[in-house]
DNA sequence: CCAGAAAACATGTATATACATAATAATTGC
DNA sequence: GCAATTATTATGTATATACATGTTTTCTGG
């Protein structure tokens, strides 16, 4: 697991700068894929075009092209070529969310229900909330996803408008601001925060739950290259949900 | 974060025989790392010796070694040679334990507690927890770690006696059970399971709360090549606290 | 004896090359 | 016309080689 989120333009570039070949040809690509330049199914260009591409032999394009397999980013076919992958970055985390297919998994019939949307322009609260350092205009979005009618998991979201514009005139009120966020607004980095908090009377009362109930929140804010993109909080009813994390030190094959 | 958990022998062993020479390399330095055969600070051969002993290039060597570093279990350095890393493996999922560094780190005075210890055939609550498919002897033990003589945080924990028997003599009136496994029982993979639940009676009051407070419970299961060593559940006021868990997609530099 | 230069050393990165392997495309034989 | 064979293509793994880059050790000269 990475802990270095990259966020500052000027380091960013300092990194590429003096970079080695090896780790340009990362970036860039790697960029390609995550920007979403290079949607999932795209072959990339073969390793000796590439090669030629940025002047240099086959093995070094192949050791970064391993390298990004390795990392789950691309899939390598003999003969055919190297191709993104489907599933983009999210899920990789904690595997949680989408929480469509979480409910999904659990064999419940899975619903959705916008509460209200807000736009405003970034107080405090927001700012700390979406790590941004100037005000700006921002969309809160409240809803609720349910399984078999009852409440699943309550979803309290900031959109950063500044990157993503798009969202002011997004309908809400059939499909989640997730899955319609990562479809236009990929993230690069992420970072997430869990704990443990007794349920304040409003939400007890949204997830049908006794006020002070422990519930399980979920946080998460997300980066791209353009500026902070969203933070979302999830709140679960405690008793009911897990976040599970499988483990192996190293080095040796995922997948 | 990888998600492949490989326990089963006969796959493990599967996996290694038709690997390439790449693969057996690197299982083989991970498995010296990792079983603690060469402890942390210990000087690992140099690039051209491993490749004689392999009967192969340095580059092949090379390529392992860089593969390690990057998985942070080696540390290299030009002209001294590659040395394995002081952390091990723990820490590096979720960023917490061991728990008296994160005390420190709060800059609270440190402090821990014993509060029972038992020996017993392992019951069918202790088989789930610890993953055992047959009965065998365990080690329950219950301590408390304090912050400024505050309550911290609550351990529950069992040894697979089988696994590590040395348990069975070992004081942990001083020791925390944490450090001193990590010292002779190091693991292979993991486990993470977190959940927020409502103190019970007994638990609120050893961490001198109201009873269903809102807590963070975090268990770890953990395995070795011989099998389960362990499973522990850390009971945290929930309020106080928070897991973090920073994430990049890629491939990019780690560290 | 010790500061500073030079040599030796281990790793870091990249190249060119070779052959293996798997999948697709083209060719052949009937 | 179609199955079976062969050729082509792209990746997978490994080798030998070269030079760069920091460190440490050794060798100087004062």
């Amino acid at each position: 697991m990475n802990r270095i989120i990259i966020r500052d333009a000027g380091e960013t570039m300092d990194i590429a700068r003096d970079a080695t070949l090896h780790q340009r040809i990362l970036n860039e690509l790697e960029s390609q894929i995550v920007s979403g330049a290079w949607p999932p199914g795209h072959r990339l260009p073969f390793e000796v075009d590439l090669a030629k591409q940025y002047g240099c032999s086959r093995m070094t394009v192949n050791k970064v092209m391993t390298q990004l397999a390795k990392a789950g980013l691309i899939e390598r076919r003999k003969k055919s070529g190297s191709f993104v992958t489907q599933p983009q970055a999210q899920s990789a985390v904690l595997e949680i969310h989408d929480i469509k297919t979480e409910v999904a998994s659990l064999k419940l019939a899975y619903s959705y229900a916008l509460l209200a949307t807000t736009e405003r322009e970034a107080d405090i609260e927001d700012r700390r909330r979406l790590d941004l350092e100037k005000p700006g205009p921002v969309l809160e979005v409240r809803c609720m996803h349910l399984a078999a009618g009852d409440p699943f998991c309550l979803e309290e979201r900031l959109i950063n408008l500044e990157v993503v514009p798009d969202a002011r005139h997004a309908d809400f009120s059939n499909v989640a601001p997730g899955p319609w966020l990562l479809e236009r607004a990929p993230w690069t980095a992420a970072q997430h925060q869990i704990q443990a908090v007794g349920a304040d009377r409003e939400t007890a009362k949204l997830l049908k739950l006794k006020p002070e109930t422990a519930c399980l929140v979920i946080e998460r804010r997300t980066w791209n290259t353009f500026g902070p993109v969203t933070h979302v909080r999830f709140t679960y009813p405690g008793t009911r949900h897990r976040v599970v994390a499988d483990f192996q030190p190293s080095s040796s094959q995922p997948r």
